[in-house]
DNA sequence: TGCGATACGATCATAACCGCTCAAGTCAAC
DNA sequence: GTTGACTTGAGCGGTTATGATCGTATCGCA
Protein backbone atom coordinates (compact mmCIF):
# COMPACT_ATOMS: atom_id res chain seq x y z
CA UNK A 1 0.00 0.00 0.00
CA UNK A 2 1.68 2.95 -1.37
CA UNK A 3 1.31 6.71 -0.93
CA UNK A 4 -1.08 6.96 -3.67
CA UNK A 5 -3.02 4.10 -3.07
CA UNK A 6 -3.62 5.46 0.56
CA UNK A 7 -4.68 8.82 -0.93
CA UNK A 8 -7.06 7.13 -3.06
CA UNK A 9 -8.85 5.32 -0.48
CA UNK A 10 -9.10 8.01 1.79
CA UNK A 11 -11.08 10.08 -0.85
CA UNK A 12 -12.95 7.25 -1.66
CA UNK A 13 -14.11 7.05 1.63
CA UNK A 14 -14.34 10.95 2.45
CA UNK A 15 -16.55 10.51 -0.98
CA UNK A 16 -18.88 7.80 0.60
CA UNK A 17 -19.36 8.94 4.32
CA UNK A 18 -18.40 12.70 3.90
CA UNK A 19 -15.74 11.81 6.59
CA UNK A 20 -12.95 9.77 7.58
CA UNK A 21 -11.91 8.67 11.18
CA UNK A 22 -8.05 8.24 11.62
CA UNK A 23 -8.84 4.75 13.71
CA UNK A 24 -11.11 3.87 10.57
CA UNK A 25 -8.55 4.71 8.18
CA UNK A 26 -5.74 2.93 10.37
CA UNK A 27 -7.44 -0.06 10.23
CA UNK A 28 -8.48 0.07 6.77
CA UNK A 29 -5.75 0.80 5.11
CA UNK A 30 -3.29 -0.90 7.71
CA UNK A 31 -0.68 2.31 7.94
CA UNK A 32 0.09 3.58 11.65
CA UNK A 33 -1.88 6.99 12.94
CA UNK A 34 1.46 8.94 11.88
CA UNK A 35 1.31 8.62 8.78
CA UNK A 36 -2.96 8.47 8.09
CA UNK A 37 -2.85 11.85 9.89
CA UNK A 38 0.19 13.12 7.13
CA UNK A 39 -2.05 12.01 4.87
CA UNK A 40 -5.22 13.97 6.07
CA UNK A 41 -2.81 16.89 6.55
CA UNK A 42 -1.79 16.68 2.87
CA UNK A 43 -5.54 16.46 1.67
CA UNK A 44 -6.18 19.61 3.84
CA UNK A 45 -3.50 21.70 1.91
CA UNK A 46 -4.69 20.37 -1.36
CA UNK A 47 -8.38 21.67 -0.23
CA UNK A 48 -9.76 17.90 -0.49
CA UNK A 49 -10.55 17.59 2.58
CA UNK A 50 -10.93 19.69 5.92
CA UNK A 51 -8.75 17.96 9.39
CA UNK A 52 -10.94 17.69 12.14
CA UNK A 53 -10.13 16.35 15.62
CA UNK A 54 -9.96 12.17 14.97
CA UNK A 55 -10.24 12.70 11.15
CA UNK A 56 -11.18 14.82 8.13
CA UNK A 57 -14.54 15.78 6.43
CA UNK A 58 -15.14 16.05 2.92
CA UNK A 59 -14.38 19.67 1.67
CA UNK A 60 -15.49 19.35 -1.76
CA UNK A 61 -19.32 18.68 -1.11
CA UNK A 62 -19.33 20.24 2.25
CA UNK A 63 -21.38 22.70 1.74
CA UNK A 64 -23.96 20.97 4.12
CA UNK A 65 -22.60 23.44 6.83
CA UNK A 66 -20.65 25.95 7.43
CA UNK A 67 -18.78 24.52 10.57
CA UNK A 68 -14.64 24.41 11.02
CA UNK A 69 -13.29 22.75 13.57
CA UNK A 70 -9.52 23.47 12.19
CA UNK A 71 -6.59 23.35 15.14
CA UNK A 72 -3.82 25.01 13.11
CA UNK A 73 -0.95 27.24 13.98
CA UNK A 74 -1.60 30.04 11.44
CA UNK A 75 -4.98 29.12 11.95
CA UNK A 76 -4.75 31.94 15.46
CA UNK A 77 -3.21 34.64 13.40
CA UNK A 78 -5.95 34.64 10.61
CA UNK A 79 -8.22 34.44 13.18
CA UNK A 80 -7.20 37.41 15.06
CA UNK A 81 -6.54 39.41 11.56
CA UNK A 82 -10.04 37.78 10.66
CA UNK A 83 -12.02 39.36 13.91
CA UNK A 84 -9.79 42.92 13.92
CA UNK A 85 -10.60 43.33 10.28
CA UNK A 86 -14.54 42.48 10.33
CA UNK A 87 -14.45 44.67 13.17
CA UNK A 88 -13.97 47.34 10.44
CA UNK A 89 -17.04 47.29 8.01
CA UNK A 90 -19.78 49.82 8.99
CA UNK A 91 -23.19 48.30 9.58
CA UNK A 92 -25.41 48.60 6.87
CA UNK A 93 -22.68 48.76 4.42
CA UNK A 94 -21.39 47.15 1.28
CA UNK A 95 -18.77 44.91 1.81
CA UNK A 96 -16.39 43.56 -0.74
CA UNK A 97 -14.21 40.09 -0.34
CA UNK A 98 -11.97 38.32 -2.41
CA UNK A 99 -10.71 34.54 -2.42
CA UNK A 100 -7.63 32.97 0.07
CA UNK A 101 -7.77 31.33 3.31
CA UNK A 102 -7.02 34.59 5.07
CA UNK A 103 -10.42 36.66 3.55
CA UNK A 104 -12.13 33.25 4.62
CA UNK A 105 -10.71 33.92 8.23
CA UNK A 106 -12.51 37.79 7.68
CA UNK A 107 -15.74 35.83 6.26
CA UNK A 108 -16.43 33.62 9.36
CA UNK A 109 -15.55 36.88 11.80
CA UNK A 110 -18.45 38.36 9.91
CA UNK A 111 -20.66 36.02 10.17
CA UNK A 112 -20.15 35.88 13.88
CA UNK A 113 -20.20 39.32 14.57
CA UNK A 114 -22.90 39.72 17.22
CA UNK A 115 -23.73 43.12 16.66
CA UNK A 116 -24.91 42.12 13.19
CA UNK A 117 -27.20 39.54 14.25
CA UNK A 118 -28.52 41.61 16.72
CA UNK A 119 -30.88 43.43 13.84
CA UNK A 120 -34.23 41.75 14.05
CA UNK A 121 -35.34 42.25 10.54
CA UNK A 122 -35.81 44.64 7.50
CA UNK A 123 -32.99 45.36 5.64
CA UNK A 124 -29.93 43.00 5.91
CA UNK A 125 -27.24 44.32 8.62
CA UNK A 126 -24.51 43.40 5.59
CA UNK A 127 -24.11 43.14 1.71
CA UNK A 128 -21.01 40.56 1.36
CA UNK A 129 -19.38 40.83 -2.44
CA UNK A 130 -17.47 38.03 -3.21
CA UNK A 131 -15.92 36.18 -5.94
CA UNK A 132 -15.25 33.03 -3.72
CA UNK A 133 -17.58 29.94 -3.39
CA UNK A 134 -16.19 28.90 -0.53
CA UNK A 135 -16.34 32.38 1.43
CA UNK A 136 -20.08 32.10 -0.26
CA UNK A 137 -20.53 29.12 1.44
CA UNK A 138 -19.33 30.12 4.59
CA UNK A 139 -21.95 33.07 4.96
CA UNK A 140 -24.78 31.90 3.71
CA UNK A 141 -27.24 30.62 6.20
CA UNK A 142 -27.09 34.02 8.28
CA UNK A 143 -30.46 35.83 7.59
CA UNK A 144 -29.11 38.66 8.11
CA UNK A 145 -26.47 38.75 5.34
CA UNK A 146 -26.84 39.58 1.69
CA UNK A 147 -24.58 37.41 -0.19
CA UNK A 148 -23.73 38.20 -4.01
CA UNK A 149 -21.69 36.10 -5.90
CA UNK A 150 -19.91 37.15 -9.15
CA UNK A 151 -19.64 35.04 -12.07
CA UNK A 152 -16.68 33.41 -13.72
CA UNK A 153 -14.83 30.16 -13.90
CA UNK A 154 -13.98 28.52 -10.86
CA UNK A 155 -9.89 28.13 -10.75
CA UNK A 156 -9.37 24.87 -8.12
CA UNK A 157 -7.45 26.35 -6.04
CA UNK A 158 -8.50 28.96 -4.69
CA UNK A 159 -12.02 29.01 -5.36
CA UNK A 160 -12.16 32.28 -7.12
CA UNK A 161 -14.25 33.19 -9.68
CA UNK A 162 -12.40 34.95 -12.73
CA UNK A 163 -12.86 35.73 -16.17
CA UNK A 164 -15.20 37.77 -18.82
CA UNK A 165 -18.16 36.74 -16.87
CA UNK A 166 -16.52 37.90 -13.43
CA UNK A 167 -15.25 41.43 -15.13
CA UNK A 168 -18.72 42.04 -16.11
CA UNK A 169 -20.21 41.26 -12.86
CA UNK A 170 -17.84 43.63 -11.43
CA UNK A 171 -18.67 46.01 -13.91
CA UNK A 172 -22.35 46.27 -12.53
CA UNK A 173 -21.31 46.36 -8.64
CA UNK A 174 -19.29 48.71 -5.99
CA UNK A 175 -18.80 48.13 -2.61
CA UNK A 176 -18.09 50.59 0.15
CA UNK A 177 -15.11 48.23 1.39
CA UNK A 178 -13.15 45.44 0.27
CA UNK A 179 -11.05 43.04 2.07
CA UNK A 180 -8.40 42.15 0.11
CA UNK A 181 -6.69 38.52 0.33
CA UNK A 182 -3.04 38.93 -1.11
CA UNK A 183 -0.02 36.90 -2.15
CA UNK A 184 2.33 39.41 -1.59
CA UNK A 185 2.31 42.99 -0.18
CA UNK A 186 5.30 45.53 -0.83
CA UNK A 187 5.85 48.88 0.19
CA UNK A 188 7.24 49.70 -3.79
CA UNK A 189 5.32 46.93 -5.37
CA UNK A 190 2.17 47.45 -3.61
CA UNK A 191 -0.55 44.03 -3.20
CA UNK A 192 -0.10 41.38 -5.87
CA UNK A 193 -1.27 37.58 -7.03
CA UNK A 194 0.76 34.50 -8.08
CA UNK A 195 -1.38 34.38 -10.57
CA UNK A 196 -1.93 37.33 -13.57
CA UNK A 197 -5.74 35.76 -14.00
CA UNK A 198 -6.79 36.50 -10.16
CA UNK A 199 -4.67 39.77 -10.17
CA UNK A 200 -6.94 40.85 -12.72
CA UNK A 201 -10.23 39.88 -11.48
CA UNK A 202 -9.14 41.20 -8.24
CA UNK A 203 -8.28 44.64 -9.67
CA UNK A 204 -11.67 45.11 -10.59
CA UNK A 205 -12.99 44.38 -7.30
CA UNK A 206 -10.45 46.81 -5.84
CA UNK A 207 -11.59 49.67 -8.77
CA UNK A 208 -15.17 48.86 -7.33
CA UNK A 209 -14.49 49.83 -4.43
CA UNK A 210 -14.10 53.10 -2.09
CA UNK A 211 -12.01 51.72 0.62
CA UNK A 212 -8.99 48.68 0.17
CA UNK A 213 -8.60 46.72 2.96
CA UNK A 214 -5.67 44.41 2.74
CA UNK A 215 -5.42 41.68 5.23
CA UNK A 216 -2.45 39.34 4.46
CA UNK A 217 -0.37 37.45 7.66
CA UNK A 218 2.80 38.97 8.37
CA UNK A 219 4.73 36.36 5.52
CA UNK A 220 3.54 37.87 2.59
CA UNK A 221 4.85 40.89 3.56
CA UNK A 222 7.67 42.62 1.54
CA UNK A 223 7.02 39.72 -1.02
CA UNK A 224 6.17 40.47 -4.81
CA UNK A 225 3.96 37.77 -6.35
CA UNK A 226 4.36 37.69 -10.62
CA UNK A 227 1.03 40.13 -10.65
CA UNK A 228 0.49 43.13 -9.55
CA UNK A 229 -2.80 43.73 -8.40
CA UNK A 230 -2.63 47.15 -7.49
CA UNK A 231 -0.13 49.99 -6.43
CA UNK A 232 0.71 51.16 -2.83
CA UNK A 233 -1.21 54.05 -3.54
CA UNK A 234 -4.07 52.11 -4.16
CA UNK A 235 -4.33 50.34 -0.91
CA UNK A 236 -6.09 52.31 2.61
CA UNK A 237 -5.38 50.07 5.02
CA UNK A 238 -3.47 46.63 6.09
CA UNK A 239 -4.60 44.29 8.64
CA UNK A 240 -1.94 42.22 9.46
CA UNK A 241 -0.24 40.26 12.63
CA UNK A 242 2.06 41.21 15.48
CA UNK A 243 5.28 39.02 13.18
CA UNK A 244 5.46 42.34 10.90
CA UNK A 245 9.04 43.68 10.88
CA UNK A 246 9.17 47.30 12.43
CA UNK A 247 11.04 48.28 9.31
CA UNK A 248 8.31 47.10 6.71
CA UNK A 249 5.67 48.75 8.63
CA UNK A 250 7.30 51.87 8.28
CA UNK A 251 8.05 51.62 4.91
CA UNK A 252 4.04 51.10 4.59
CA UNK A 253 3.29 53.68 6.62
CA UNK A 254 5.65 55.84 4.38
CA UNK A 255 3.65 54.75 0.96
CA UNK A 256 0.42 56.05 2.93
CA UNK A 257 -1.02 52.48 4.11
CA UNK A 258 -2.23 52.22 7.64
CA UNK A 259 -0.73 49.17 8.90
CA UNK A 260 -2.88 47.62 11.82
CA UNK A 261 -1.22 44.46 13.78
CA UNK A 262 -3.54 43.01 15.15
CA UNK B 1 -21.16 10.19 17.41
CA UNK B 2 -19.05 13.18 16.37
CA UNK B 3 -19.17 16.55 16.76
CA UNK B 4 -19.75 16.92 13.03
CA UNK B 5 -22.89 14.57 13.23
CA UNK B 6 -24.14 16.60 16.36
CA UNK B 7 -24.02 19.72 15.24
CA UNK B 8 -26.06 18.49 12.14
CA UNK B 9 -28.22 16.88 13.84
CA UNK B 10 -28.97 19.48 16.15
CA UNK B 11 -29.08 21.73 13.10
CA UNK B 12 -31.58 19.76 11.36
CA UNK B 13 -34.05 19.91 14.48
CA UNK B 14 -33.81 23.02 14.85
CA UNK B 15 -34.91 23.41 11.07
CA UNK B 16 -37.74 20.82 11.88
CA UNK B 17 -39.11 22.49 14.72
CA UNK B 18 -37.85 25.85 15.46
CA UNK B 19 -36.30 24.85 18.65
CA UNK B 20 -34.14 22.18 20.28
CA UNK B 21 -34.28 21.05 24.31
CA UNK B 22 -30.85 20.20 25.93
CA UNK B 23 -33.24 16.95 26.87
CA UNK B 24 -34.71 15.57 23.66
CA UNK B 25 -30.89 16.10 22.39
CA UNK B 26 -29.40 14.18 25.09
CA UNK B 27 -31.76 11.52 24.33
CA UNK B 28 -31.78 11.71 20.61
CA UNK B 29 -28.04 12.08 20.26
CA UNK B 30 -26.74 9.67 23.20
CA UNK B 31 -24.33 12.64 24.70
CA UNK B 32 -24.19 14.37 28.46
CA UNK B 33 -26.30 17.40 28.64
CA UNK B 34 -22.96 19.31 29.08
CA UNK B 35 -21.53 18.70 25.88
CA UNK B 36 -25.05 19.11 24.69
CA UNK B 37 -25.15 23.07 25.76
CA UNK B 38 -21.54 23.13 24.30
CA UNK B 39 -22.66 22.44 21.13
CA UNK B 40 -25.43 25.00 21.45
CA UNK B 41 -23.11 27.72 22.35
CA UNK B 42 -20.68 26.89 19.62
CA UNK B 43 -24.24 27.27 17.13
CA UNK B 44 -25.17 30.42 19.06
CA UNK B 45 -22.04 32.10 18.74
CA UNK B 46 -21.95 31.02 14.97
CA UNK B 47 -25.28 32.96 14.86
CA UNK B 48 -26.69 29.73 13.97
CA UNK B 49 -29.33 29.55 16.87
CA UNK B 50 -30.44 31.61 19.48
CA UNK B 51 -29.48 29.74 23.15
CA UNK B 52 -32.55 30.07 25.35
CA UNK B 53 -33.21 27.92 29.00
CA UNK B 54 -33.39 24.55 28.44
CA UNK B 55 -32.11 24.46 24.96
CA UNK B 56 -32.14 26.80 21.57
CA UNK B 57 -34.29 28.02 18.82
CA UNK B 58 -33.32 28.55 15.59
CA UNK B 59 -33.22 32.48 14.38
CA UNK B 60 -35.76 34.34 12.99
CA UNK B 61 -35.03 34.22 9.23
CA UNK B 62 -33.39 30.27 9.23
CA UNK B 63 -36.53 29.01 8.10
CA UNK B 64 -34.51 29.40 4.77
CA UNK B 65 -31.76 26.36 6.07
CA UNK B 66 -30.91 24.89 3.90
CA UNK B 67 -33.08 22.07 2.16
CA UNK B 68 -30.59 19.80 2.81
CA UNK B 69 -31.22 19.44 6.40
CA UNK B 70 -34.60 18.83 6.00
CA UNK B 71 -35.15 16.82 3.44
CA UNK B 72 -33.08 13.32 3.64
CA UNK B 73 -35.31 10.91 2.08
CA UNK B 74 -35.46 9.49 -1.64
CA UNK B 75 -31.64 9.68 -1.67
CA UNK B 76 -31.37 6.34 -3.58
CA UNK B 77 -33.64 7.49 -6.02
CA UNK B 78 -31.59 10.55 -6.72
CA UNK B 79 -28.91 9.17 -6.76
CA UNK B 80 -30.14 6.76 -9.49
CA UNK B 81 -31.81 9.61 -11.41
CA UNK B 82 -28.34 11.15 -11.29
CA UNK B 83 -26.41 8.36 -12.98
CA UNK B 84 -29.00 7.92 -15.65
CA UNK B 85 -28.89 11.73 -16.26
CA UNK B 86 -25.06 12.33 -16.33
CA UNK B 87 -24.54 9.70 -19.10
CA UNK B 88 -26.94 12.28 -21.33
CA UNK B 89 -24.32 14.89 -21.46
CA UNK B 90 -21.86 13.90 -24.50
CA UNK B 91 -17.71 14.38 -23.82
CA UNK B 92 -16.92 18.20 -25.05
CA UNK B 93 -20.11 19.38 -24.37
CA UNK B 94 -21.55 22.43 -22.22
CA UNK B 95 -23.46 21.55 -19.50
CA UNK B 96 -25.87 23.43 -17.13
CA UNK B 97 -27.13 22.81 -13.77
CA UNK B 98 -29.76 24.37 -11.82
CA UNK B 99 -29.69 24.26 -8.03
CA UNK B 100 -31.44 21.77 -5.96
CA UNK B 101 -31.03 18.23 -4.15
CA UNK B 102 -31.72 16.07 -7.96
CA UNK B 103 -29.33 18.29 -9.44
CA UNK B 104 -26.70 17.31 -7.08
CA UNK B 105 -26.95 14.13 -7.51
CA UNK B 106 -26.43 14.79 -11.21
CA UNK B 107 -22.93 17.05 -10.45
CA UNK B 108 -22.29 13.97 -8.11
CA UNK B 109 -22.57 11.44 -10.51
CA UNK B 110 -21.13 13.80 -13.74
CA UNK B 111 -17.87 14.05 -11.43
CA UNK B 112 -17.78 10.62 -10.89
CA UNK B 113 -18.16 9.49 -14.57
CA UNK B 114 -15.04 7.54 -15.28
CA UNK B 115 -14.55 8.23 -19.23
CA UNK B 116 -14.58 12.32 -18.30
CA UNK B 117 -11.51 11.43 -15.89
CA UNK B 118 -10.12 9.28 -18.28
CA UNK B 119 -9.06 11.82 -20.77
CA UNK B 120 -6.13 12.86 -19.71
CA UNK B 121 -5.56 16.71 -20.07
CA UNK B 122 -5.87 19.05 -22.92
CA UNK B 123 -9.72 20.55 -23.47
CA UNK B 124 -12.00 19.91 -20.21
CA UNK B 125 -13.73 16.97 -21.53
CA UNK B 126 -17.15 19.21 -19.77
CA UNK B 127 -18.22 22.50 -19.39
CA UNK B 128 -20.20 22.93 -16.53
CA UNK B 129 -22.83 26.14 -16.05
CA UNK B 130 -24.38 26.14 -12.75
CA UNK B 131 -26.01 28.90 -10.99
CA UNK B 132 -25.81 26.70 -7.51
CA UNK B 133 -22.73 27.40 -5.32
CA UNK B 134 -22.97 24.06 -3.72
CA UNK B 135 -23.17 22.42 -7.22
CA UNK B 136 -19.96 24.38 -8.22
CA UNK B 137 -18.39 23.33 -4.50
CA UNK B 138 -19.02 19.41 -5.51
CA UNK B 139 -17.18 19.68 -9.11
CA UNK B 140 -14.47 22.41 -8.75
CA UNK B 141 -11.44 20.10 -8.20
CA UNK B 142 -11.94 17.82 -10.95
CA UNK B 143 -8.74 18.95 -13.56
CA UNK B 144 -11.49 17.58 -16.33
CA UNK B 145 -14.27 20.18 -15.64
CA UNK B 146 -14.48 23.74 -16.43
CA UNK B 147 -17.00 24.81 -13.78
CA UNK B 148 -18.97 28.36 -14.52
CA UNK B 149 -21.07 29.72 -11.90
CA UNK B 150 -23.39 32.90 -13.15
CA UNK B 151 -23.07 35.44 -10.40
CA UNK B 152 -25.82 36.72 -8.09
CA UNK B 153 -28.27 36.66 -4.77
CA UNK B 154 -27.57 33.96 -2.92
CA UNK B 155 -31.00 32.12 -1.41
CA UNK B 156 -29.64 29.97 1.38
CA UNK B 157 -32.65 27.76 0.90
CA UNK B 158 -31.43 26.20 -2.51
CA UNK B 159 -27.87 27.86 -2.52
CA UNK B 160 -28.88 29.10 -6.13
CA UNK B 161 -28.01 32.75 -7.62
CA UNK B 162 -30.78 34.79 -8.85
CA UNK B 163 -31.51 38.41 -9.70
CA UNK B 164 -30.24 40.77 -12.28
CA UNK B 165 -26.66 39.57 -11.83
CA UNK B 166 -27.36 36.08 -12.68
CA UNK B 167 -29.55 37.33 -15.69
CA UNK B 168 -26.84 39.39 -16.50
CA UNK B 169 -24.90 36.60 -16.53
CA UNK B 170 -27.05 34.06 -18.30
CA UNK B 171 -27.13 36.40 -20.93
CA UNK B 172 -23.45 36.29 -22.33
CA UNK B 173 -24.01 32.15 -22.21
CA UNK B 174 -25.53 29.22 -24.23
CA UNK B 175 -25.27 25.71 -23.07
CA UNK B 176 -25.92 22.38 -25.52
CA UNK B 177 -28.08 20.35 -22.57
CA UNK B 178 -29.92 22.06 -19.10
CA UNK B 179 -30.55 19.52 -16.37
CA UNK B 180 -32.75 21.26 -14.68
CA UNK B 181 -34.03 20.46 -10.97
CA UNK B 182 -38.21 21.38 -10.49
CA UNK B 183 -40.38 21.79 -7.37
CA UNK B 184 -43.23 20.49 -9.59
CA UNK B 185 -43.82 19.03 -13.78
CA UNK B 186 -46.84 18.74 -14.99
CA UNK B 187 -47.92 17.65 -18.27
CA UNK B 188 -50.88 20.88 -18.88
CA UNK B 189 -48.41 23.44 -16.81
CA UNK B 190 -45.08 22.38 -17.28
CA UNK B 191 -42.17 23.25 -15.04
CA UNK B 192 -42.24 25.18 -12.11
CA UNK B 193 -40.67 26.52 -8.97
CA UNK B 194 -41.58 27.26 -5.69
CA UNK B 195 -40.63 30.90 -5.91
CA UNK B 196 -40.48 33.17 -8.66
CA UNK B 197 -37.17 34.93 -8.49
CA UNK B 198 -35.47 31.12 -8.90
CA UNK B 199 -38.45 30.27 -11.36
CA UNK B 200 -37.38 33.62 -13.95
CA UNK B 201 -33.92 32.96 -13.39
CA UNK B 202 -34.32 29.42 -14.40
CA UNK B 203 -35.94 30.67 -17.27
CA UNK B 204 -33.31 32.08 -18.61
CA UNK B 205 -31.21 28.96 -17.86
CA UNK B 206 -34.17 27.42 -20.26
CA UNK B 207 -33.63 29.82 -23.15
CA UNK B 208 -30.22 30.04 -22.99
CA UNK B 209 -30.05 25.93 -23.17
CA UNK B 210 -30.43 23.68 -27.03
CA UNK B 211 -31.89 21.06 -25.15
CA UNK B 212 -33.94 20.62 -22.11
CA UNK B 213 -34.02 17.52 -19.46
CA UNK B 214 -35.85 17.85 -16.38
CA UNK B 215 -34.67 15.66 -13.33
CA UNK B 216 -37.29 15.44 -10.77
CA UNK B 217 -37.95 12.49 -8.44
CA UNK B 218 -41.72 10.88 -9.12
CA UNK B 219 -43.20 13.11 -6.28
CA UNK B 220 -42.70 16.45 -8.24
CA UNK B 221 -44.68 14.88 -11.15
CA UNK B 222 -48.66 16.15 -11.93
CA UNK B 223 -47.33 18.87 -9.13
CA UNK B 224 -47.90 22.42 -10.04
CA UNK B 225 -45.56 24.72 -7.74
CA UNK B 226 -46.43 28.45 -7.50
CA UNK B 227 -44.14 30.00 -10.55
CA UNK B 228 -44.13 28.42 -14.03
CA UNK B 229 -40.46 27.88 -15.31
CA UNK B 230 -41.43 26.60 -18.58
CA UNK B 231 -44.16 25.19 -20.49
CA UNK B 232 -44.26 21.41 -21.42
CA UNK B 233 -43.49 22.29 -24.89
CA UNK B 234 -40.22 23.73 -23.68
CA UNK B 235 -38.90 20.62 -22.11
CA UNK B 236 -37.10 17.40 -24.25
CA UNK B 237 -36.39 14.94 -21.61
CA UNK B 238 -37.44 13.98 -18.17
CA UNK B 239 -35.89 11.79 -15.99
CA UNK B 240 -37.52 10.38 -13.14
CA UNK B 241 -38.00 7.03 -10.76
CA UNK B 242 -39.69 3.95 -11.67
CA UNK B 243 -42.45 5.60 -8.59
CA UNK B 244 -44.30 7.66 -11.67
CA UNK B 245 -47.55 6.55 -12.58
CA UNK B 246 -48.20 5.31 -15.77
CA UNK B 247 -51.19 7.88 -16.43
CA UNK B 248 -48.84 10.74 -16.06
CA UNK B 249 -45.59 9.26 -18.31
CA UNK B 250 -48.23 8.81 -21.11
CA UNK B 251 -49.51 12.31 -20.08
CA UNK B 252 -45.53 13.63 -20.34
CA UNK B 253 -45.55 12.34 -23.59
CA UNK B 254 -48.47 13.12 -25.12
CA UNK B 255 -47.34 16.40 -24.31
CA UNK B 256 -44.00 15.76 -26.36
CA UNK B 257 -42.11 14.77 -23.41
CA UNK B 258 -39.49 11.92 -23.56
CA UNK B 259 -39.90 10.39 -20.44
CA UNK B 260 -37.17 8.17 -18.70
CA UNK B 261 -37.29 6.17 -15.47
CA UNK B 262 -34.46 4.68 -14.31
C1' DT C 1 -43.14 37.82 46.65
C1' DG C 2 -41.21 33.63 48.16
C1' DC C 3 -40.04 28.77 47.39
C1' DG C 4 -38.76 24.48 45.16
C1' DA C 5 -37.08 22.49 41.14
C1' DT C 6 -34.48 22.81 37.21
C1' DA C 7 -30.88 24.43 34.36
C1' DC C 8 -26.73 26.88 34.03
C1' DG C 9 -21.67 28.04 34.03
C1' DA C 10 -17.20 27.01 35.89
C1' DT C 11 -13.92 23.86 37.15
C1' DC C 12 -11.65 19.55 37.08
C1' DA C 13 -10.21 14.67 35.81
C1' DT C 14 -9.70 11.51 32.21
C1' DA C 15 -8.76 9.82 27.93
C1' DA C 16 -7.92 10.44 23.31
C1' DC C 17 -5.63 12.98 19.90
C1' DC C 18 -2.36 16.25 17.98
C1' DG C 19 2.12 18.13 16.25
C1' DC C 20 6.85 17.50 16.55
C1' DT C 21 11.19 15.19 16.37
C1' DC C 22 14.15 11.44 15.63
C1' DA C 23 15.61 7.00 13.98
C1' DA C 24 15.00 3.34 10.77
C1' DG C 25 13.66 1.76 6.34
C1' DT C 26 12.95 2.17 1.16
C1' DC C 27 13.89 3.46 -3.38
C1' DA C 28 16.21 5.58 -7.28
C1' DA C 29 20.16 7.53 -9.35
C1' DC C 30 24.86 7.61 -10.14
C1' DG D 1 27.69 -0.29 -3.95
C1' DT D 2 27.07 4.08 -2.12
C1' DT D 3 24.81 8.22 -1.59
C1' DG D 4 20.94 11.02 -0.84
C1' DA D 5 16.16 12.12 -0.75
C1' DC D 6 11.97 10.60 0.77
C1' DT D 7 8.75 7.95 3.54
C1' DT D 8 7.35 5.59 7.53
C1' DG D 9 6.71 4.45 12.41
C1' DA D 10 7.45 5.36 17.38
C1' DG D 11 8.03 8.27 21.43
C1' DC D 12 7.08 12.63 23.89
C1' DG D 13 4.95 16.86 25.63
C1' DG D 14 1.00 19.54 25.00
C1' DT D 15 -3.84 20.24 23.60
C1' DT D 16 -8.68 19.09 22.99
C1' DA D 17 -13.08 16.85 23.83
C1' DT D 18 -15.98 14.83 26.96
C1' DG D 19 -18.44 13.87 31.18
C1' DA D 20 -19.03 14.63 36.24
C1' DT D 21 -19.29 17.70 40.18
C1' DC D 22 -20.74 21.75 42.55
C1' DG D 23 -22.23 26.29 43.73
C1' DT D 24 -25.19 29.77 41.60
C1' DA D 25 -28.79 31.76 38.70
C1' DT D 26 -33.23 31.31 36.64
C1' DC D 27 -37.92 29.79 35.95
C1' DG D 28 -42.53 28.21 37.20
C1' DC D 29 -45.95 28.28 40.52
C1' DA D 30 -48.44 29.38 44.55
Amino acid sequence: MDRHARISALLAMLAENGKVEVDEAVAALGASPATIRRDLVYLDEQRLATRTHGGAVADSGSFDLPLHFKTGRAMDEKRRIGQVAAGLAPIGSTTGLNGGTTTLAVARALAARPDLAARESGAPALTIVTNAVNVAGELLVRPYLKVVVTGGVVRAHSYELFGPLAERSLEALSVDLLFLGVDGIDAGFGASAYSDAEASTNLLMVKAAARIVVVADSSKIGRRAFAQICPPAGIDTLVTDKGIEPAAAAQLRGAGVEVIAA
